[in-house]
DNA sequence: CTGAACTGGGAAAGCGCATTCCCACTGCAT
DNA sequence: ATGCAGTGGGAATGCGCTTTCCCAGTTCAG
């Protein structure tokens, strides 16, 4: 990667690098409109691009912001994702990306080569684990962003914070309400029926997991129902297929003790999965199963991803405003957010759809 | 953005920045054990952490890999960039993302952003577009890119070559064989039916799209049939869900005509949309005009998106190995693939789903 | 008409690192 | 003992840019 120098620029221009430097990378000293013009004139006919690393280097600022996904293809990280190169090209900042599975040992290192390329913020994204084998990879990330911010970097963490991260200047949690949504789901999805209630959650420790099952949990208890059977699985689609399989396995027991006489209380089961995306494969599981849904069991996501756009049946999930999550973290990080000493929160509501849909299932059910 | 330096750790170490150097970023010459380990440790107790910028000037190669998408968020490139950021981490670098909707003019600008930052090579993703009005655009951004090429960078672009673009040293191009997969469909569409053929096609102009409709066609010729007509809209979701409405209009219609006794012939609609989210979209939209597939329509898609697999009715397609797509344009860039004299071709088949199950549509319309 | 307060441009010192020389030293053959 | 290649470390230079500092030329108040 050669290129024209600034300095090749002035040459050209017959001015100084200085003055080159002033006309063509704003400074606060505004050169002749003459000699601008010649340098400006002189930059485009050498095709001069401004070598930002040098810049970076001068002024200690990169114009980068790194973010940190699970996995970019997840529709629920995309869409996260998409808020925040938005609100990056607001800030003129461009993205760095890194993905990691959500191994804080990885996301460590993800932090540490944002370090190195001295990005201005960090974003991350991925569930925090306080999963005892993560123990190890949190403390060294913990230490990793507590040195990045006392750098002078900023960072912006969705959901939860980085398990043993203290709190340092520069430090920011974007709240998602996660407890609450999945408590007012539970309400509403158990005011009207006696459903038997199950749980797909992911593994234990992982804290947007935990919140919605202890959420979902309350909110029963509230409706004066017993608390609900936890199935723990992979936070993924095919974690949501195995369960599905699992239970499907046991609602065919149920409907044959039903058919014999065996059985009985015949109540039905209403799943709920922690997140969209396992949702989506335990409905999966159901179908391959030969069960429909809602008939045979009635399920709720969360997350409300784009996907769920054109799923049959039509998911009912807690909808929540991803795109703006991302943005609203970036522009936190960025110091852009005006209302970083009274954040405005995120805010997401249930959405009841098919899926749930009670009249379905007791139709269907005769 | 402050942090410690590498003469820090050299003062503390007690040698000079040469070794520390040397000692800590792999250089050529291995300095001896006891001072290396003082070195490490120096550097160690400081946290420091490398300055890639300055590394960056220094050594001109900055370890970055840019990555131009038209929308994270959309299945398709969301999948390529999985793939990309792969090739990414098996190459040791960081990839920097810009988003661009697919317009010329913001792709150069990012082009321009990506050869500031001094990456060492540029992914672009998305489709080619020789619609007039994108002629300026094109002619920048392949200005832009040559330029690029020019001072050393490598660029890899997935589908069809950039408009104008020069052959320079540097330049991938990883052709998809879009053309001759959508013949395949279509006679394999073809070989069992007499239906009526419609093309969801984007924009004119769109060389993915046109040359899906252009292969389609040719297979429909290759089988005796006529072309199809092709209705041009938006090459995402929500231009194939216009369409979509437009032929479900045509089809009650149709319908119609058919149980007045009116018509003579009553031949079947097959729907070809280019790419997955238009079929998703025009799926949708039949649905919603209270249309069935495969009974009242049939429809394929293009690209098989991961989202199809929970997408029902199952949708035909064509498959496209998305990630190993986004993985092969990165080695190419990175001169890693040893294949780039002859390189490997990407390849993919066609997938039949129910979506044009014939049986099914023929014993549902009884 | 003189001195002070500006103005606008250039010289030069880094920013943090890699790397090329250069030098002192060792070990060995002559 | 002398010379020579080989070894391992340091001094210095430069990557491309920003920014302070300095200086010559102006303008305006007194």
């Amino acid at each position: 990667m050669v290129a024209s120098t600034l300095t090749e620029v002035a040459r050209l221009a017959g001015v100084s690098p200085a003055t080159a430097s002033r006309v063509l990378n704003g400074s606060a000293r505004k050169p002749g409109q003459d000699i601008a013009e010649r340098v400006r004139k002189a930059a485009d006919s050498l095709g001069y691009i401004p070598n930002a690393q040098a810049q970076g280097l001068a002024k200690s600022s990169s114009g980068l912001i790194g973010l940190i996904v699970h996995d970019i293809a997840d529709p629920y990280f995309a869409a996260i994702a998409r808020g925040v190169q938005e609100a990056a090209r607001e800030q003129g900042r461009m993205v760095l990306l890194a993905t990691t599975a959500g191994a804080p040992a990885d996301e460590k290192e993800a932090v540490a080569a944002f370090a190195a390329r001295r990005a201005d913020s960090i974003v991350i994204a991925g569930s925090r684990s306080a999963r005892p084998e993560d123990q190890d990879g949190n403390a060294e990330l913990a230490a990793e962003l507590d040195r990045y911010c006392r750098n002078g970097g900023q960072v912006a963490v969705v959901g939860h914070a980085v398990v043993g991260a203290s709190v340092s200047e520069g430090y920011h949690v974007l709240t998602v309400p996660n407890e609450e949504l999945a408590a007012t789901l539970a309400s509403e999805l158990a005011a009207m029926r006696d459903d038997h209630f199950v749980i797909i959650g992911g593994p234990a420790g992982l804290f947007t997991s935990d919140d919605r099952v202890r959420g979902f949990q309350r909110g029963l208890a509230a409706a004066g129902l017993p608390a609900a059977e936890v199935i723990r699985t992979g936070f993924n689609r095919s974690g949501g297929f195995e369960a599905g399989v699992a239970l499907a396995a046991r609602i065919k027991a149920a409907h044959a003790a039903e058919d014999s006489g065996t059985s009985q209380t015949s109540r039905r089961i209403c799943i709920f999965a922690v997140n969209d995306v396992m949702a989506i494969g335990a409905a999966a599981a159901l179908r391959s199963e030969g069960l429909r849904i809602p008939r045979d069991a009635t399920i709720a996501g969360f997350d409300d991803i784009e996907t769920l756009r054109d799923f049959r049946p039509a998911l009912s999930t807690v909808h929540l405003p991803l795109e703006e999550i991302g943005r609203q973290a970036t522009r936190r990080a960025a110091g852009t957010a005006d209302d970083d000493a009274a954040p405005s929160p995120v805010t997401g509501h249930v959405t009841l759809r098919r899926s749930t849909d009670l009249k379905l299932q007791a139709s269907a059910s005769d």
